[in-house]
DNA sequence: ATAATAATAAACAAGGAGTTCAAAAACTAA
DNA sequence: TTAGTTTTTGAACTCCTTGTTTATTATTAT
């Protein structure tokens, strides 16, 4: 790809990643991270169709990221290597502490909804093959999908919103399977 | 109150909930409102910040209801009548049907998180003595805590979205409470 | 080197936000 | 009813943001 073509869009996410520590989603302006990225107007509207597609190329960099070290993971680690699904959520949740300033800053505004859809989804195909429903033979079944779902996604904010650095990622996943055992066995 | 002032309110109101129905909340405009209001638009911005001022209004008015409502059962009905923790869940969820149209709208937009925040607030103060600890000693608190309320919220969250009309406010009462057994035995 | 592509500044139109003001209308209290 | 107060109204206005266009300059890949 054509340097300059890499190196606008990496000043833009940078710098909307920069000010989105700094204030809220609703408060940055196309003209803010022209400004911050150091590029012409029609530049940045060449690439972008406006702020949202920022915050998505920012969330799929994400996500990208992650699916492409858990396959690393299966690539080239033993099979007497653990990587089972609580290891895929530890490792997904030191990949968001790398990014915590600008997810907290994401998450705090309304830019947060882009965000959340994408872990949801993640989520969601991550806990196809993994929940069991026996326990809950009571509750329609997307319900406790949903559940099942959405409690992580509310840990996770949880940790990442609240000051809780002193947390590691494993405590996390172990809360997580603490808080909701019935869906992990049969 | 003058009536001009409590007739231009409502009129407001309206307006916004008529309008939420229909398309996303970053697509109103103040002049939709002040049109579908019918009203002039220094009218408007005598009684209103900005368009979030209006939500704030509706939120506020939706939970006011909801606590006097308690209040009136607390003191009208004996002590024999049942009216438990889960029945002031089901009684909320009542009143949340009633506004079901304008909530959905509001919930699929960036206005949802003005309602989620109010609606976290009630949940935390309804949970703070009735929720039981004892069989998370391993967690902190507040994270347990912030699990029994946001675990509350997305059922709700998926209850009303999701087109689960079917489903019974007693129903999603019950599901809570199996979902989450361990927080309300000892 | 050159042909293609990208970046740029500047100007532009369209539209929304929020304010101001004087005149008209609606209210209250006596 | 009247007189005085408060609210509503429409219109005009400023400021800001968005998104587009254009002609020129700079960079790139080969």
């Amino acid at each position: 790809m054509d340097r300059r073509i890499s190196k606008t869009i990496k000043s833009v996410k940078k710098a909307f990643s920069n000010l989105i520590s700094e204030k809220a989603y609703k408060d940055i302006t196309v003209q803010d991270i022209i400004d911050e990225a150091d590029i012409g107007r029609a530049t940045f509207y060449s690439h972008y169709k406006n702020k949202e597609e920022v915050v998505n190329a920012l969330v799929n960099d994400i996500f990208e990221h992650i699916l492409s070290h858990n396959l690393d993971i299966e690539n080239h680690h033993d099979f007497s290597q653990k990587h089972n699904f609580s290891h895929r959520i530890e490792h997904m949740l030191y990949h968001f502490e790398e990014d915590k300033d600008m997810l907290i800053g994401l998450l705090n505004s309304e830019g947060g909804e882009i965000f959340l859809s994408a872990l949801k989804k993640h989520l969601a195909d991550a806990f196809k093959t993994n929940i069991s429903l026996s326990k809950f033979d009571k509750i329609p079944e997307n319900i406790v999908f949903n559940h099942a779902v959405t409690s992580l996604m509310q840990l996770i904010l949880f940790w990442l919103k609240e000051d809780n650095c002193c947390i590691k990622p494993e405590d996390v996943a172990d809360y997580y399977f603490l808080l909701n055992k019935d869906l992990f066995t049969e």
